[in-house]
RNA sequence: GGGCCCGUAGCUCAACGGUCAGAGCAGGGCGCUCAUAACGCCUUGGUUGGGGGUUCGAAUCCCUCCGGGCCUACCA
């Protein structure tokens, strides 16, 4: 039994999330948390909220409500919603938590002590009207270069120049419209990034496996240019963690927070913490996930997220905590496997939360419930590259893999044993050449399926688990115990008996992609058995003789031409 | 501008230097009737974006062109 710590991008606090963000991170970590669980190991699996920043102050100042009211309820939305999904949180913490406050304040001392923050007088735009400085994004004015008048502070969407603030013209706030801006001086501290780099460097050197994605955008930032660059961790904001240094003020600092960007991480652990608390359990249970000189030596630790993430976990994160580890008495746990995706794209453009484009978290709900939407997204999930959400298609998996492959398995099964014999495990019979090869070829295809799943293959996972679906229709057709039973009533109890022994281990090995009907099947087995077939041929006499079981409802219903025109013209545009 | 990824059957993807380039869906034919008109079997279909090169051998390596996407550090 191993040990494994999987981890999932933080979702950002501002706003429901949409499908792209959902199979770009949390989904897979699910899958591949479920699957460890599902094969007898030690897993811990945490995600969070990220509360912090200028868009959640804004998205709150837009609804009226105080931001941490807000932030707090939108916790609770993503929650739901998360749950809607099947998604197994050990815990789903909030990076604005007590926990996480005082582990960031934590890591910046350490970062202090070994001498890799650094103080920096820069000038920031200030807008008086808004009561706040604005990120270089939150200006915009008209392009130097091409006169594209919407153009934002940091570049212009029109032509891509990269841009500063200082060279639009006309720049006024994004927020409020004001033109009243002024630069004015402001101190912040910077992460010495740049002093980690050659570590930084090996490490990734060091990794084996990694996708290709992964290395390639880290790498990226180390060599291109100067290489890695220092980056600023605290920010003029209300909302975040008060920048201290460890218990102690942080003078210069006050009333100054850190970025978003150096706390989220950090609230992976924070959160395990919390996990903690909520369990009443000592520090000491969180901390053998994350600390290799208190248990953690065995952790095989992943990380799930979408590209645009992975600078932050390949370098800024394991650059603090290799930094907060100067004088060897933190040895915090490092990554062991980066899995990153690209983008999922819907209709041939991208997914837009702000002008309502695609399918989003809460109206997929709405629709259809969560193993539908798991089952499309997982088998396409953008490993290799970008990959396109259609409704045809979307249509097509769920009608032919779920209903017709898998459901009208399960259907076909129960509802002819309970017809000819009752229902219950008939007795009679026993299993011949026709049912040792089929549970040779289940055997095969577990196997192979076990491997892409430990491999975070994903896609191939969710074909091979397909094709062991399929398996169980191949024999039907060949057993055809519809006939057997007319010369053969004893073979045939066997044949549907080893059927039904079948679907056990389809609810098994299919919990980790669709865990609501896995648990529809077992709940009409009335089993409870979900130990995984280590054995297919032992796993195929599991239901014992005698049985009682009943006939469930349809397993997952199909998609019609009408529904699927009706969602798409609802979903190209403009959210409700 | 620079960097990275991708371009393989109508569609979604696999094969990543070596038997006739595979699978699912869609299309065509046959079979079965237990089942959500479901299932099974067979089958049509590709000069692997174009061109050049390396090699005994290339979808796979190199160069170049075309097309699509992403990143480029203060959105997170």
């Amino acid at each position: 039994m191993a040990r494994i710590l999987i981890t999932s991008a933080l979702p950002y606090i501002n706003g429901i999330k949409h499908l792209g963000n959902l199979v770009g991170s949390q989904l897979p970590a699910d899958l591949y948390a479920r699957y460890m669980r599902a094969r007898g190991h030690e897993v811990m699996f945490i995600c969070a909220t990220d509360e912090h920043g200028t868009p959640a102050e804004l998205a709150a100042a837009k609804t009226g409500e105080p931001v941490a009211d807000y932030c707090a309820r939108m916790h609770g939305v993503q929650k739901h919603l998360a749950d809607g999904f099947g998604l197994s949180f050990d815990h789903f913490g909030r990076s604005s938590s007590a926990r996480n406050h005082a582990l960031t304040q934590h890591m910046a001392a350490r970062l202090a002590e070994a001498g890799l923050v650094e103080e920096v007088e820069e000038t920031q735009v200030f807008s008086p009207d808004d009561g706040r400085f604005l990120p270089d994004r939150y200006i915009e004015g008209t392009c130097p270069a091409c006169g594209y008048d919407k153009a934002r502070g940091d570049q212009c969407e029109n032509c891509t120049k990269q841009l500063t603030p200082r060279e639009l013209l006309d720049p006024r706030s994004a927020i409020s419209g004001a033109t009243n801006l002024e630069p004015r001086a402001t101190r912040h501290l910077y992460l010495r990034q740049s002093a980690l780099r050659e570590r930084l460097d090996q490490w990734i050197d060091s990794q084996r496996g990694w996708p290709i994605l992964t290395t390639s955008i880290a790498k990226k930032w180390l060599h291109d240019g100067d290489g890695l660059q220092d980056r600023g961790i605290t920010r003029d904001l209300d909302w975040g963690v008060p920048v201290r240094r460890g218990d102690a003020p942080w003078p210069g600092m006050e009333g100054k927070v850190f970025y978003v960007w150096f706390d989220a991480p950090i609230e992976y652990i924070a959160a395990t913490a919390e996990w903690a608390d909520a369990h009443g359990l000592p520090d000491a249970a969180w901390r053998r996930w994350w600390r290799t000189d208190q248990g953690a030596d065995d952790v095989r630790y992943v990380q799930f997220m979408g590209k645009d993430n992975v600078p932050f976990h390949t370098l800024s994160f394991p650059a603090t905590l290799m930094g907060a580890n100067h004088d060897g008495t933190e040895p915090w746990k490092l990554v062991d496997y980066i899995k990153s995706f690209n983008y999922l794209t819907y209709d041939g453009g991208q997914f837009s939360t702000s002008q309502g484009r695609g399918v989003f978290m809460d109206h997929a709900l709405e629709l259809l419930p969560g193993d539908y939407w798991r089952w499309w997204l997982l088998s396409h999930a953008p490993e290799t590259g970008d990959s396109e959400f259609t409704w045809e298609n979307f249509q097509a998996s769920v009608n032919k893999d779920l209903a017709d492959v898998l459901g009208n398995f399960v259907s076909r099964v129960t509802k002819f044993c309970n017809a000819r014999f009752g229902a219950e495990v008939p007795a009679g019979g026993d299993y011949g050449p026709l049912e040792h090869a089929a549970g040779d070829e289940v055997a095969a295809r577990l196997a192979a399926y076990a491997r892409h799943m430990e491999a975070m293959e994903i896609r191939k996972s969710a074909a091979e688990l397909r094709a062991l679906w399929v398996i169980g229709n191949e024999y039907l057709q060949e057993a055809a115990p519809w006939s057997t039973i007319k010369t053969d009533p004893e073979q045939a109890q066997a044949q549907v008996r080893f059927a039904l022994n079948l679907m056990r281990i389809y609810a098994v090995v299919s919990r980790p992609f669709v865990p609501d009907a896995a648990a529809r099947i077992m709940a009409a087995l009335a089993c409870a058995d979900w130990s995984w077939p280590d054995s297919p041929a032992q796993a195929l006499d599991a239901l014992p003789v005698g049985h009682a079981f009943t006939v469930p409802d349809v397993l997952f219903r199909k998609i019609t031409d009408e529904e699927r025109e009706a969602w798409a013209a609802r979903f190209a545009g403009l959210r409700a």
